[in-house]
DNA sequence: CCATTTTACGCAAACGATACCGGTATAAAT
DNA sequence: ATTTATACCGGTATCGTTTGCGTAAAATGG
């Protein structure tokens, strides 16, 4: 089945005008007569006559919609921040095209292909877990892309990005656990080679450094898949709890992360945090319901959405190539509750 | 600033040859001599040339993209829903575009216009809250759009529709409170007028009845705004358990509506369990960590997006009119926990 | 060696909308 | 009566791609 549409052609031919004449009619052009208008006019709505968005894709060379790369659409720090992409968009007429990485290199390059082949306008993406070499975003972006790096952002400079403080995120997180009597705190990263990591973990080590902690390498832990399988934190988990320089506390970098240690701990008898204090990165809006309610760094994802689909289409309009890039960080919150609560004894 | 790639005409010019020969020595025609198509593969490959999917839609009158419309992305159902379409979109070559209509119905109508005027080969939608009237939506599909009626469906015949069993949903989750010793139930659900909310009624309903227990239509609540803000829950609780006959279990008919309420009897000092019993529908996957552990209903929603994708690009594809029209029901899970077990006195 | 087939390619139309460059008809000015 | 201005409108190229048709040149057959 296809969906077949008035076009211009069949106004013109059913009022005995040219194709010329009914456009610059609908565009209300000074030149073409008011009866003549109101004839047109009168056709067009009533037969609904919609312009054919591709037609005038093609000829403007512009698509008017915008791609977006995430890893996985079902993550509330994604979902909250398309949300607010497809917010201005809608509000600038720009369509959102989303593609999903599903944390696969291979995925992430085809899907930024497909979607850059003039299919759309812009592009905003926040890297796989897999992704350590850019090459495939460094050539679209210099064959003319408009692109805006967003959340897990690339390493080369001249390009927007948006993204939070994480060094402070995590820097804070820690700092909370020390003054709450926390010492061996355990950091459970995303992949080792992601921006948000090594500025996690950097956050995360300044804070031992500065409250006069050792370092323990053996306690910073690494999700080669971003913790998109529960199995891969478990296995984390087994190995930290039970290693002989067992933490007090544990620092879940990432969303699914953070899930996944509450349900290891609840399935292992763990008791958090008398056993193992927890704070984690978390979008979800109940994380104070949880048991117990758990301490969470939470990053503002609907306005980084807005803010990347605002330099995006910004760049976009632009006449002229982007001089300024924007490098937006954010603050995050850290939302102090229960789980990082060391029980005095 | 525009991303201006390679076409066919370059490479024809570069060549020395016409934009028919280039444009069959890509598609391996065998029209054209082994050397020739050499000549120009190669060349293709080396300056990555891509065909322009715009000009391809152009011609061949389809776009190869699909839109969703969804009240909200930044909901564990519908961007669960929207992983699954994404899925199968991704498998089949077609592009997913989303809107949301934030249970706004102006600007449910203004979305499916727009993703309507041509841009689209097929919408899989939900409606919004406020959404009573379908004239819209069968205009539309009288026009020749593919469509398919999804989660909250239209009341009409001759589409596709996948939705979940909701009259068992909510009869499960029912007969399951009154198992448990509750008798005073409540239900808050939905806009009035919503299939999924009618659905969730009757069997609320039905559930009370072949279990002898009377139905007071005090106790059923409707959302207008689908529990969209917290406030709308908040008055609906406020009422229930200050009436007279304060209930002694709810059973909360949406994602939204469930967390509201957990977080009011949280605010409150309302025990759950004890104080009142709590079954909700929800889709987020750490329901079983909250305190209390939560008692939900599950749709697939994943499931769900797959199958109505599916439906979607069969109907786009095929050749003649849809005969057959699916309505796919899918059952709920109930996960029976900790929120709606009474205390034995 | 000529007739016929085959090979290999070019031309042009088509998809829908726009915009430049015209053209014609009427009316006003000279 | 001729020119000029103005108001209105049409023709056509364009965007990138595909495809039916046409046709040279080469290959084949007798």
């Amino acid at each position: 089945m296809k969906f077949e549409a008035i076009t211009i052609k069949d106004i013109a031919k059913a009022l005995g005008l040219s194709t010329s004449t009914v456009s610059r009619a609908l565009r209300d052009s000074f030149e073409i007569s008011p009866e003549t208008k109101e004839r047109v006019i009168e056709y067009a709505k009533e037969h609904n006559y919609r312009p054919n968005p591709i037609a005038l894709s093609l000829k403007e060379k512009r698509s008017s919609s915008i791609g977006v790369l995430v890893c996985e659409i079902a993550n509330s720090f994604f979902s909250q921040a398309i949300n607010g992409i497809e917010s201005v968009a809608q509000e600038k007429g720009y369509n959102v095209i989303i593609a999903q990485s599903k944390e696969d290199f291979e995925k992430e390059v085809s899907s930024i292909q497909y979607l850059a082949s003039r299919s759309v306008d812009g592009i905003i993406f926040s890297v796989s877990a897999e992704t350590s070499n850019f090459s495939h975003i460094q050539q679209l972006y210099a064959r003319g892309m408009n692109m805006v790096s967003f959340d897990r952002v690339v390493d080369f400079n001249d390009i927007h990005k948006v993204s939070v403080d994480n060094f402070k995120a995590a820097y804070e997180a820690t700092a909370h656990f020390i003054k709450n009597g926390f010492t061996n705190i355990a950091c459970i990263a995303n992949a080792a080679f992601l921006s948000i990591t090594k500025e996690r973990v950097e956050g995360y080590s300044a804070a031992l450094k500065d409250h006069n902690i050792e370092l323990n390498l053996d306690n910073i832990f690494y999700c080669l898949h971003g913790g998109l399988n529960y199995e891969e934190v478990e296995e984390i988990m087994s190995k930290a709890t039970k290693g002989k320089q067992k933490p007090d506390a544990i620092l879940a970098c990432s969303d699914k992360i953070t899930t996944s240690v509450m349900r290891y701990c609840q399935q292992e008898n763990i008791a958090i945090p008398n056993e193992i204090g927890l704070v984690g990165f978390s979008n979800l809006d109940l994380t104070d319901l949880l048991a117990p309610s758990l301490t969470v760094v939470r990053q503002p994802a609907y306005e980084m959405g807005r803010i990347a689909a605002e330099l995006l289409i910004k760049q976009i309009e632009s006449k002229r190539p982007t001089k300024d890039f924007e490098d937006v960080v954010i603050p995050t919150e850290l939302h102090q509750r229960a789980s990082s609560e060391k029980k005095k004894n």
